[in-house]
DNA sequence: TCGGGTTGTGCACACGTGTGAATAATGCAA
DNA sequence: TTGCATTATTCACACGTGTGCACAACCCGA
């Protein structure tokens, strides 16, 4: 396999086969140009030494280092970390690999996208950045290809992948009034977040659609503790229906209501994510669940398809998402 | 800042401080022989064509990337978002740059480690890695230095990076006899992971040292459903106390205590790995820290180590875990 | 002017690979 | 055998950097 720690290069392959070392290239790449038979003894001299090329010469005579950066800034989200997961599982199907860096303050992200940029990476994801603008001027500057994911507000001319949110907020509005509820409330994040916005914004449109409105409309950090302090404001305000704009938010004021209605008068319940909590039986929770597969799998398609061909335009593709129903909101009277 | 495209080289700088290349490199890297006069030239023409040294062309000549292959098998387990997270911080404070991958199964990890071996890493740290015969043998094979964080069973002659379990169980078993429980139960995870046998013999050792023993000892998978499932069998047999090998475990059953014993009534519950959940106000959760952020510290410390200087022998090290006492071991009337 | 020490620079090679252009080998018709 | 076309292989350079060694410049004393 290894020769007293170094690794093989292609020169011993070559020297094992009686052949010259561009002839392993080719025989290697599947160059018509070369016999069938030598290529089977290239290929046999190449097992035997347990040949692997080295990428980092590749990448320096293609110009193409096959190195994707990702950019994320809380892997204690654990809708982050789903995400990365994914990003990396189907990087790793596409023969990419992902150099993982957190910028969670704006000078991070800087000298995070620039670390990148040195090890020339053929393209960067970047995982609901707050500090996009940094990474978006970087990536520019050097022109490489950026794949913003789950965060664009249209201003900028890079790539993006999101979900549609509003969407997701009239499919809401519409389960919950089917379910017969009357006094509806929207729980919101972190300080009016585009995202947390559009989400309201497709619920009160449809509410108003029926007939309704949002009666109640309170928001708080993405974090427990926070939201559980808020949760009681909005429930002493005895709503029918509440929509939270995140998984925690809604477990928060599920965790807040049980003390105060039992299981029975709790108003419905719906979160966004459909993280792992959503599925646990104390909660049971009804969600909208993002398609995180899709939405990773564009992502990862686009930044390769961006990075065989620099010239080609930005990309922007909104995901479906859909309903999980659950426990959270079965019919029950009210 | 950049040419059409292209990133400035080293020939743009020595062109325009009207130098030569050389010159160049050894300014930048602060060689002594380089007059003062020269470097200022050197670095004012660096900094205005916003020169960064090519990475990858530099790794090629130094036999060194600065890239550190870091494999991981699930994030959606917050423990391990957390603990790279934390590797990711401590590698970018020291210049190195992680090349993440996922490996969950046997094939994936083999797989992932060839890669990142053709991407010729530095060292590779694997985290809580299940196939670690797999990464073991390649990074061998391969002669690259391995840390395991977290999993080590003593057998492999490779560095590793733990946590004191048996220490842990032995604080857990003082702290509950102190609270004058009498009937220990010990909740395991993942069919015996020699983690979860080494917490539950520091936890037994420890009990019989006060004349006690553990009276019941069940165990699940590491996942909510079934924890839930198998934490209503423990309860019927009414513990005082429960160890739970996880904090997963932990909520599933203080979930599953909740309607049969109300609040008051409840056992002693203790978790582990001191999570975000372990702080929600309804669980509120008594929970051994393993002291995360030493961990990853101290295995960043030794990968950067063995990777400078790859003939050192393999180092192994034990994290101190400590107890974070919250409500769910508070004193009270059993 | 010469010799010898000190200091600052430049030349040229190496790292391991891919690839265009040149060359050798082969086949075939004349 | 020679000429030409086709095929298989090799030569040599490029990618962008770091660095050993040679060399130029300079000062100073003789």
């Amino acid at each position: 396999m290894e020769r007293d720690g170094k690794r093989v290069r292609s020169f011993e392959v070559a020297e094992l086969a009686q052949i010259s070392r561009s002839t392993v290239s080719r025989a290697l790449a599947g160059d018509p140009r070369i016999s069938e038979a030598t290529r089977t003894r290239v290929l046999a001299a190449a097992a035997e030494l347990g040949y692997q090329p080295n990428l980092i010469a590749r990448s320096l005579k293609n110009q193409s280092t096959g190195i994707v950066g990702v950019v994320v800034t809380d892997l204690n989200n654990p809708y982050h970390a789903h995400a990365l997961q994914l990003l990396i599982e189907k990087m790793g199907t596409r023969r990419m690999a992902p150099l993982v860096f957190v910028g969670n303050t704006a000078e991070g992200a800087e000298r995070a996208i620039e670390r990148l940029m040195s090890y020339q990476v053929d393209a960067v994801i970047a995982l609901a950045a707050p500090f996009r603008h940094q990474i978006i001027n970087a990536c520019l500057a050097g022109s490489k290809p950026l794949v913003l994911m789950n965060r664009y507000d249209g201003s900028e001319p890079v790539s993006a992948v999101g979900g549609d949110s509003f969407a997701a907020g009239v499919a809401v509005a519409d389960h919950l009034v089917a379910r017969g509820a009357k006094r509806f409330a929207f729980f919101g994040g972190e300080d009016n977040t585009t995202i947390s916005r559009e989400r309201e914004q497709g619920f009160s449109l449809r509410l108003k659609h029926h007939g309704h409105g949002i009666d109640i409309a309170m928001a708080s950090r993405y974090a427990y503790e926070p939201a559980f302090e808020t949760a009681h404001e909005i429930l002493r305000q005895k709503p029918d229906a509440v929509f939270c704009a995140n998984d925690t938010l809604a477990v928060a004021l599920m965790d807040a209501a049980r003390p105060m209605h039992g299981t029975s008068g709790m108003p419905f319940v719906v979160g966004y994510d459909n993280s792992a909590l959503a599925a646990w039986p104390i909660y049971n929770l009804t969600s909208v669940d993002q398609n995180l597969e899709e939405m990773t799998t564009q992502t990862v398609d686009i930044a390769r398809a961006l990075a065989s061909e620099p010239s080609r335009p930005p990309v922007r593709l909104t995901i479906e998402p859909f309903l999980v129903e659950r426990g959270s909101t079965l019919p029950r009277n009210l």
